[in-house]
DNA sequence: GGACGGCTACTCGGATATCGCTTGTCCGAGTAAATGCGG
DNA sequence: CCGCATTTACTCGGACAAGCGATATCCGAGTAGCCGTCC
């Protein structure tokens, strides 16, 4: 089981986005601020856009910029913007295959004991990541390094001089 | 992020072996009363056997066993067993990548944020899988339906004759 | 009748192909600013 | 000098390939039970 990079990608973007306010920031911009493939972290973004997390604006000074205050961003709104909506763990009732083909139907009312042990893990997970807005990864990092935001935000600046 | 469905397989597996208490069962028997690709299934059960939550036994009458108790095997150790003990989100430091290269390294001595979330968050789900053994899931199958195990014991006994 | 040796069938175990999804790249449509011209 | 049409460059957006891991399959090594034979 691997979450996709894009995931990472999107929420650092993220987080550059919402030290950014409303400026909006290139593709290009934030590719080159982590050095990535601009082209595939566009379609990260779009992904977001999608999602309505960000807006786009095209043309020159155009780019992405969050929709929504950092407040109301959850780290999971932005895993299942890139990783999508659906369990990692997909039942497939395999207990109703083979021999089980054979039972009464009607035994299988009850959910599978197991899938709903794996529902409850994953219920946790996706708690604790909504339970995480961007807001609160930025106090973090302002209240260990306070000068990282301004200066990214002063490298985007000066790098598209 | 997609779960292996190897997981379901060892999970449905471990369940039909703990009902058949210390009697081996083979691959082609578990194959069988779940409908499975015997030779897949067996990659999965050899990755139980490495991770010593099975033992195996070549031969007739050979097979499958755990090999411990089912109170002492958790769900996280089959998932672990099949999926690896490697987090599904995996921290690139793209933080020290483009922008971040020009940057003091000092200023990378504090852990990312965002990877620290995410972090928390699988342990929340590991966690809620540790919390559950095996013995537990057979305890709700028998209150929701008692004759399910005895039954796939007799299927299992018939089939093979 | 009992014991022993060989045989057979069944099991795991790992090496080997195939498929789908993530990853990566490309080019076109649209837009806003910049520019040059005319008044 | 000011306003406007044209040009230009920059942006997103989606369509088009490549690489890698999950999926699926096969065959060989080993073992326990069975059978026939011999004592």
């Amino acid at each position: 089981m691997r979450m996709s990079e894009g995931v990472e990608w999107a929420l650092h973007s993220c987080l550059l986005m919402a030290w950014q306010g409303d400026d909006p920031v290139s593709t290009a911009k934030i590719a080159a601020a982590f050095d990535l493939p601009s082209s595939y972290l566009n379609k990260q973004l779009q992904a977001l856009a999608k999602a309505g997390l960000v807006s786009s604006t095209s043309g020159p000074r155009g780019g992405f910029r969050l929709a929504r205050p950092p407040q109301q961003i959850t780290l999971l709104d932005v895993v299942e913007a890139i990783e999508g909506p659906e369990d990692a763990f997909r039942c497939q009732e395999i207990r109703q295959q083979g021999a089980g083909a054979s039972f009464p139907k009607a035994e299988f009312r009850e959910r599978c004991a197991i899938a709903a042990a794996m529902r409850r893990a994953e219920a946790q997970w996706r708690q604790s990541l909504a339970a995480q807005t961007l807001a609160d990864i930025q106090s973090t990092v302002d209240g260990k390094a306070p000068h990282a935001g301004p200066r990214m935000r002063n490298w985007l600046a000066t790098a598209g001089a």
